[in-house]
DNA sequence: ACCAAGAATGAATGACTGTTCATTCCTGTA
DNA sequence: TACAGGAATGAACAGTCATTCATTCTTGGT
């Protein structure tokens, strides 16, 4: 407890116990700060993520989030729509690639991204789902989080429409199928988080898989 | 603003602006406290939901809270095990409930009891999600929810075992189907919080629906 | 009608939190 | 090298919160 967690690559010759002030460029330090932020969320949940542990997590000064992002609420929205970003970003991304032209390795694509390392990793799941739980009762979260949402679902409506026409699939709705699919995602990711023990991450990705392949047998193969 | 929501049953004749002090029976108080923190979560969330609203909520003086569960800690522990215990319950008696016979039936009557009216009211659901997002820091949570998590997948999969005999369907895993049925109800619950607009509920049943039919073509119908 | 047991109250307390800003320190420029 | 602009610091402040407990009130038993 008593080693703070650095990014290995700031500080090159930080001896012993000699703390050296160093100014970075604003976006690096926001982004340091936004890290920070999501360690803590994750691990001390959102309700005890307090400035200081945040300044103390990014090894920085209490003051500096202040100065960075105005305010704690701010700071929050913030690391919100980062997560968001990358998370819907990352899933567009592969849903509109065309360096993967066939349509159901682009499925696969998309099912290892949703629950491969990076985003199933706990830090991210329990951020997520910390907002979710807020989201409720605070309109800006619900907003940053259905505005990424939304769009998200409107490609993999695009995307599913293309797989039902090209496999000539009959009595598929491709929007009641990616409403079915998201959500399917959002659990897995929830199961995940609360009951890691009950559930691996092979399971979840199977049972994902098994969605699919029954919707588009041609394009999933067993 | 200004009226206290009161439960409707208790003051017969409490007149314009006269408070009298009631007694009432521990467990009576409990549940009444356990309610007022219900509606102060799902309205301001749990990280804004402080002992003075919930005592405000329920009309009661600020101390009684501590009076009757300790501490805050446990209020909200409480308040999570009532919930959860409600759900879980209420599927539970669904599914192991003797008086609909037709398995079919039952798996309609689990969906209702899923997708209906009492368990997506938006304040069941906010209080829900708003635990889960703190799960990830807190092992008591955890706990109480991944223990009724684990009993309700449990029986799940011995009604999909069965229906799967009955209908003697091939390739179908029912733990995995379990699985993924539950997840996709988690999922469907935070799509209705989240963005309302975006899924209605008679969508939402629809896709749970669309689930269960490719997977038990002949116990539900079209 | 009276009283004891204990339920309910809410002002007071102390701990903690977000925010401010006077001060210190760094660094690019001249 | 010297210096100005501004990045970073952290002690101090004002506000909020959970918890306590002396006091008030209610009620069932006598």
């Amino acid at each position: 407890m008593s080693f703070r967690s650095e990014d290995a690559a700031t500080d090159v010759a930080e001896s012993v116990a000699k703390k050296r002030r160093r100014i970075l460029p604003k976006a690096e330090r926001r982004r340091q700060l936004i890290e920070a932020t999501i360690r803590c969320i994750a691990q001390h949940g959102l309700s005890a993520t307090t400035m200081q542990l945040v300044t103390q997590e990014a090894g920085l000064s209490l003051g500096i989030a202040n100065l960075h992002f105005d305010s704690k609420d701010n700071l929050l929205k913030e690391t919100l729509r980062f997560v968001a970003e990358e998370y819907h970003g990352g899933q567009i991304a592969i849903m509109e690639s065309d360096q993967i032209v066939d349509l159901g390795e682009r499925l696969e694509a998309l099912l290892d991204f949703q629950l491969g390392q990076g985003v199933t990793e706990r830090q991210k799941m329990a951020v997520w789902f910390a907002y979710y739980g807020e989201a409720g009762a605070r309109p800006v979260y619900q907003k940053i989080v259905s505005t990424n949402d939304r769009l998200a679902g409107r490609k993999l409506e695009v995307l599913f429409s293309a797989i039902i026409e090209q496999g000539g699939y009959e009595g598929r709705d491709p929007r009641q199928l990616a409403t079915g699919y998201m959500a399917l995602i959002d659990g897995l990711h929830l199961s995940l988080l609360i009951t890691p023990k009950e559930l691996s991450k092979r399971r979840a990705k199977a049972a994902a898989r098994d969605f699919l392949r029954r919707a588009f047998p041609e394009h999933i193969r067993a």
